[in-house]
DNA sequence: CACGGGTCACAGTATAGG
DNA sequence: ACCTATACTGTGACCCGT
């Protein structure tokens, strides 16, 4: 039973898959999104139905809990288990599974604020996934289990996938000093190593600036080092410490 | 049993040709 | 412009392996 969109209707750009390595090719100002700036502040919290969230159950009962893990928590549409972390209908769970395998890139042509539930699912590839995210939905690594340090806190490793010791995404910008920023969904991300990325959300309208201040802090600091002859990559607590300073970097769990 | 992954019929879009 | 045929692609129910 595949779509239920209206017939009619048109919905659904071509996604776009993303090739295995950084593009190179790209140089792009840092601060100028690949995606422009959704308007709507979304925090992504695992296990949290808050905000556009399905809201079959009417109160935290028991029994309602039991209902809601009989609910797909992306769509509404009946669940059959816990797919990706999350209890989902098949729907989503082979949703979720080709975006993030093909490392699928979708498009929103409304305000990235489309409803997503059992019948409008379909309509938005990319609000779907971006609940499907939001939810905390991610991929399991059952090869190592590895998890991403993300300015202290982690995130699942192929919410960013390495490949070949380079990161897929949207390449967003480049600094000179090596430093790859990415653009992904809702999130910006300052690679500095396959092992040592920053996190930015992008909901705010200044926050991209605000990242840029923060990163011109961080440059400077690390030229510094340089000159005292200092390891490249900076410090944890240093990092804090601007993290602090700058107020730009907001830490994330897993997402 | 739980859950990730593979399969494939089905339904959708895109394109070409009349 | 419209209609039809064909090719291609996304979806999701179902099944299997670990
Ligand atoms: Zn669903
Ligand atoms: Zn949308």
């Amino acid at each position: 039973m595949a779509l239920v969109v209206p017939p009619g209707s048109t919905w659904r750009d071509p996604p776009v898959s993303l090739p295995p390595t950084t593009g190179e090719d790209v140089s792009r100002e840092l601060g100028a999104s690949v995606t422009p700036q959704p308007a709507a502040p979304q925090t992504p919290t695992p296990n949290s139905t808050a905000g556009s969230a399905p809201s079959s159950a009417p109160s935290p009962t028991g029994d309602d809990k039991n209902a809601q893990n009989m609910t797909c928590v992306v769509c509404s549409d009946k669940s059959s288990g816990k797919h990706y972390g999350q209890f989902t209908c098949e729907g989503c769970k082979s949703f979720f599974k080709r975006s993030v395998r093909r490392n699928l890139q979708y498009s929103c042509r409304g305000n990235r604020n489309c409803p997503i539930d059992q019948h409008h699912r379909n309509q938005c590839q990319y609000c779907r996934l971006k609940k499907c995210f939001k939810v905390g939905m991610r991929r399991e690594d059952r090869n190592n289990g590895q998890l991403l340090l993300v300015g202290g806190s982690v995130l699942p490793k192929d919410m960013l996938r390495v490949e070949q010791g380079k990161w897929s995404g949207l390449l967003a910008g480049e600094f000179s000093w090596g430093a790859f920023v990415y653009d992904y969904y809702d999130y910006r991300f300052v690679v500095f190593s396959s092992l040592f990325f920053y996190l930015f959300p992008l909901h705010h309208a200044s926050l991209s600036s605000v990242s840029t201040q923060w990163l011109e802090c961080v440059r400077s600091k690390e030229e510094k080092e340089k000159e005292q002859g200092g390891d490249i990559k900076i410090q944890r607590r240093e990092k804090e410490e601007l993290e602090e300073e700058h107020g730009g970097g907001k830490r994330r769990n897993n997402m």
